[in-house]
DNA sequence: ATGAAATATACAAGCGCTGTCAATACGATT
DNA sequence: AATCGTATTGACAGCGCTTGTATATTTCAT
């Protein structure tokens, strides 16, 4: 049996309320039965049992990670993951996490959640991040809480980057490189990204006083196949564009595969680039050119702001972390059409 | 405040005893009040404090995942994450995430996590299924457990799959299409996956008729890196192989990369495979040839087996799951070299 | 009807911790 | 040295549930 609070008491010869003082970082214990009691504690070997802490206190010291079940290996949500745990460490929270199927009532199962972990936050990511009624509703309930990327004006606390310029950014890379004629494929629709990322592309062509086309921007839902055909779309056009930029990288993936089959030879005789910074983004060959989608960094900051929220339930705020444009191997200056290889699958 | 037991007792005209044995699914509850608590229960949303549940019974309903801190974003530790929280949704346990750094003292640490969480369970992720002595601590705390693919003789519950046999068997696939020599990178030590692999590699070969040579075999760590600086020393070979077999899809990239670098064309010039079916291996040009590893159903499995293992402590059992290769366009018959293309990077 | 078994209730205790509030110690003032 | 005010510590109840004991009620077979 692991100790328990009053053993830690019993050795250190002081009362359990004590040991529970020094345990939360409470005030009014003398700094010098502080340091005994820590030393039985660490004597001890001694961990506090979570569930009798949050049922006798009103916290349960969890923050919830609300998101969709991902259906692929979605490494956004992995990276975020990663992130939030990595960042509870140095805390005395934990996550739990909470896939949602999108096919259920979010708010009528969120009630149950919260009845069965009562968790002291919550961090939301797109799609439920926009989830207005499921906002509402935690405001209603009173649990602080983080959105992701929101693109809601709902929304207590956001942390995200500016997609936009982000976006904006990829395409003057492209444009420095000499394009003109620049394709795009957007976004699944009800995601921020999707409009930031098409605005920050018509921005970036504004700039360079490049006349927007509509025929160069296909409808895309991020995934693979979408890139795939907005590819070929694009490509079938009577001029065709020289780089095609894809709102993520696993289109921008779905776009070299289309090249490849037609023999185009990336960057040589199409430029490709992506949004996120994928782990498949590094595994291309060529290396896909992308931004850098900071998911640890915004976890972090999540956490961190999810804890000020606890702390303040007036909290409010707004975070941008930055990103950066990482440019590899799909994109070149266009014109260098080589000589293209053999048509293969 | 969400209901108690003791609302759905009101709410039922009946005990909060005979609540509590509704929802534990005890005996001696006669099937029309049982009907009856039950819509009481839904009635209310009624969903048990979990804190005050665990505290109360003896059991925490936590099965938790014990994991290497995933440096790059691994999806093998995703799929299995979002395996376990599938497996979880139909039972009442539910999973907590422990990614451990591998510079810690595990068994030190595991003894705090126990206290902390009190899990019913725990699944055991490589390296840490291979990790004996924080095995043997389990056993002697009577937590039951599940490894994945451990390579250890000590864990009760393994479940996994024919990792020689998968690898023999696309070994198979390059010797059917006829190559004769087969490069092959190696995982990394300490993992069941590197020798498993390897030794499917030299069946494979044997079974054909094909002598090992030494000089086609470079050490790998299963990282990108390693497979290109494999594919490197492999094809400065003075008589270089026709494929390369990666031990992980990760280091078939790398080879990927480093033909691509060469103006190789894969798979005409050389053909590649890789191992695990992680979701950047469909995200390729070409595809990539590889084993697919069901990790989800290793995952759902696992929590089958510990779930079994709660209630039958002596419950002892190595299971396999089938598994699967996939053909995909990196493989091709030998000779048909192309003309190649432009060396670019 | 009658008794035995199966069901249900009431009540108390307790899981390990924290909150409230009362008790004590301390230090500074007179 | 007595007094007061504050800082520190402790006693005890209770968080929401499960478990156990003891008792009451129902059901079914005879």
């Amino acid at each position: 049996m692991p100790p328990r609070i009053e053993d830690v008491a019993a050795h250190a010869g002081v009362s359990t309320k004590t040991v529970s003082r020094v345990l939360n970082h409470q005030p009014n214990v003398r700094p010098r039965l502080r340091v005994r009691i820590e030393a039985s504690i660490r004597a001890l070997n001694y961990v506090p049992n979570r569930s009798a802490r949050s049922l006798a206190g009103s916290r349960s010291n969890l923050i919830a990670l609300l998101y969709d079940n991902p259906t692929a290996g979605s490494s956004y949500i992995m990276e975020l993951i990663v992130g939030i745990l990595q960042a509870c460490k140095s805390t005395p929270y934990n996550a739990v996490l909470h896939p949602f199927d999108s096919s259920e009532n979010l708010v009528a199962a969120i009630d149950g959640f919260v009845a069965q972990h009562r968790p002291d936050a919550m961090i939301l990511v797109p799609p439920h991040a926009n989830n207005v009624a499921l906002i509402r509703r935690l405001d209603e309930l009173a649990i602080p809480y983080a959105t992701l990327s929101s693109k809601t004006r709902e929304t207590r606390c956001d942390v995200g980057f500016d997609e936009r310029g982000a976006s904006a950014a990829i395409v003057d890379h492209l444009i420095r490189l000499g394009h003109r004629r620049i394709g795009h494929i957007s976004g699944l629709t009800g995601h921020g990204a999707r409009a930031w990322r098409f605005a920050g592309y018509r921005d970036a062509l504004r700039r360079a006083g490049i006349e927007y086309e509509d025929e160069l921007v296909v409808e895309g839902d991020f995934m693979f196949a979408s890139g795939e055909s907005g590819a070929a779309q694009l490509l079938d056009l009577a001029e065709p564009p020289t780089a095609i930029f894809a709102a993520n990288d696993d289109m921008a993936c779905g776009v070299m595969r289309e090249a490849y089959r037609r023999g185009l030879p990336v960057p040589q005789a199409l430029s490709v680039c992506g949004f996120d910074d994928t782990p498949a983004s590094l595994l291309m060959s060529p290396g896909l050119t992308t931004v850098h989608q900071p998911c640890r960094e915004l976890a972090r900051v999540a956490v961190e702001q999810v804890l000020r929220a606890i702390g303040d339930p007036t909290h409010n705020e707004t975070t941008r972390v930055p990103y950066e444009v990482r440019v590899r191997a799909s994109t070149a200056a266009p014109g260098k059409q080589g000589k293209g290889f053999d048509r293969i699958e």
